[in-house]
DNA sequence: AAAAAAT
């Protein structure tokens, strides 16, 4: 195995052996239960860079974090937690202990970063002081839903009040004006309620003590959250210059990771990962090259969804809100159970979809980006890019651009924690290829073919995935 | 040529 090359930083803490994966220990069809025996996931080759000579220790076990007896209890017995994993070990030393330095925090997907933060917020709050302390901004409604969730199971012994900032449906909303002031000690959202709730001091942010921008990398982009998110940290910097801020995301693409650097305080600590190293070994990408845009379909119903019946939930990722409803319509229409969620306004039904998703009453869903980041579903084992994401950004090259981080998203939307997934990219043009190609390179990953009309093609790619055991053992 | 939030 190549060793990381980690030079640039005499406080680099380099990459040990992982004990290696015992994936094979996991067994896809149990749904609900939590995988026992996953272990670290593939976050090795951080490399942590420290701004001074403060020394962070990485964190073995929880119980050398400090953390209450109530945050504990909430780690082991509500989260099923039983060590930290390697982004966990090795932040969050430096997110609890003084001089809580700003934090520039990248890890793969489904790696624990969300515990990063709900841990550092949980245990900077001082449950005594009946005021917002910690606060988290998140580039979706569904993120910041499920975020508030996490926050409140690892929080549940510590009596600590959270409150979720997103949109309502605009019947059933009080004017800012005559509600009620936000008294909970953490409040995590979406950035426009954020910020029309701080200025309209619904929300204060005097009290605060850490500012967490979750997927910050989008929300911290030109074409993302770039206004609104230095809107907030400016209004909190004027009250509160000593706020500590942490930036989590899987990617950060040169530009944004060079802009970031700049945001947060000079001092402060940053973990990255090499763009090579960031595609998640135990999901494994397949493409399919089909002959037109109808046989999309096609495949998906003769072949994948054939042979994924019985390989958990699936998510097949589309680029407009219009293919979303146009798939859906297709796929009911032929007789399949599929549901689809966008981004348009209903929120109520956009909360519904994603319930009926979490509690297993459907197993494949059709879905625009707003589900590419951070959402954690662990049954999730595949994943379809019924198209291939695109930049939008290069207006001054005339060849068309794969968005890398929304791909890489998107993928670890399966392989949560370490577990096994497969991705199909269903291309068919020679402009697909070219973006798969160039996919490929960017991140130095094979992608197999898979050939339109093989089962056998089929059957061997997810056998190779891993996800087809269940599946012959049944056919036996 | 898009999606996300929200005015």
């Amino acid at each position: 195995m190549a060793e990381p090359a980690v030079t640039d930083a005499d406080k680099t803490i380099t990459t040990t052996t992982l004990p290696s994966l015992n994936i094979d220990e996991l067994s896809i069809d149990e749904n609900k239960k939590p995988p026992k025996l996953l272990d670290d996931p593939e976050d090795s080759n951080i490399q942590a860079v420290s701004s001074d000579d403060t020394p962070y220790t990485s964190a073995a076990t929880f119980e050398e974090l400090n953390l209450s007896a109530e945050l504990l209890k909430g780690l082991y017995v509500e989260m099923k937690f039983q060590k930290p994993s390697k982004i966990q070990a090795i932040s969050l030393p430096m997110i609890l202990n003084p001089p809580h330095r700003d934090l520039i925090a990248q890890a793969h997907n489904g790696s624990g970063k969300t515990t990063c933060f709900v841990l550092g917020m949980l245990s900077r709050v001082d449950p005594s002081t009946q005021a917002t302390q910690a606060l988290c901004i998140c580039p979706t409604r569904e993120l910041a839903i499920q975020n508030t969730e996490v926050l409140r199971k690892m929080g549940k012994h510590t009596g600590i009040s959270s409150h979720c900032a997103v949109p309502t449906d605009s019947r059933d909303s009080i004017p800012i004006q005559k509600g009620e002031k936000i008294k909970a000690q953490v409040v995590i959202g979406t950035p426009g309620t954020i910020k029309k709730w701080i200025s309209f001091k619904k929300l204060e942010v005097t009290k605060l003590t850490i500012l967490v921008f979750d997927e910050a990398d989008q929300m911290l982009a030109e074409d993302g959250f770039k206004d609104d998110s230095l809107r907030i940290m400016k209004e909190i910097e004027k009250s509160n210059s000593s706020c500590q801020v942490l930036l989590f995301s899987a990617t950060f693409n040169d530009i944004v990771k060079n802009f970031v650097e700049r945001t947060v305080k000079k001092d402060h600590n940053k973990l990255f990962v090499k763009k090579e190293e960031l595609s998640l070994d135990a999901v494994k990408q397949y493409k399919v090259q089909c002959t037109d845009e109808l046989s999309k379909i096609e495949v998906i119903k003769d072949y994948i969804f054939e042979l994924g019946e019985n390989v958990g939930q699936t998510i097949i990722f589309v680029r407009t809100r219009q293919s979303a409803k146009m798939l859906h319509k297709s796929l009911v229409n032929m007789g399949y159970e599929v549901t689809s969620i966008q981004g348009a306004p209903d929120h109520e039904e956009r909360d519904k979809i994603v319930k009926e998703f979490r509690d297993g009453l459907t197993q494949v869903l059709i879905s625009t980006d707003v589900l590419a980041r951070g959402f954690d579903q662990q049954q999730v084992n595949l994943v379809i890019n019924y198209d291939l994401p695109i930049k939008h950004t290069a207006e001054y090259t005339r060849e068309f651009e794969p968005d890398y981080e929304v791909y890489l998203h998107r993928v670890g939307r399966a392989g949560r924690f370490g577990r096994k997934g497969a991705v199909f990219n269903l291309i068919h043009d020679e402009k697909d290829e070219r973006l798969m190609s160039k996919i490929e390179n960017h991140f130095g990953t094979r992608v197999s073919e898979v050939r339109e009309k093989s089962v056998e093609d089929y059957k061997a790619a997810l056998k190779e995935a891993g996800l087809l055991q269940a599946y012959s053992e049944l056919n036996r």
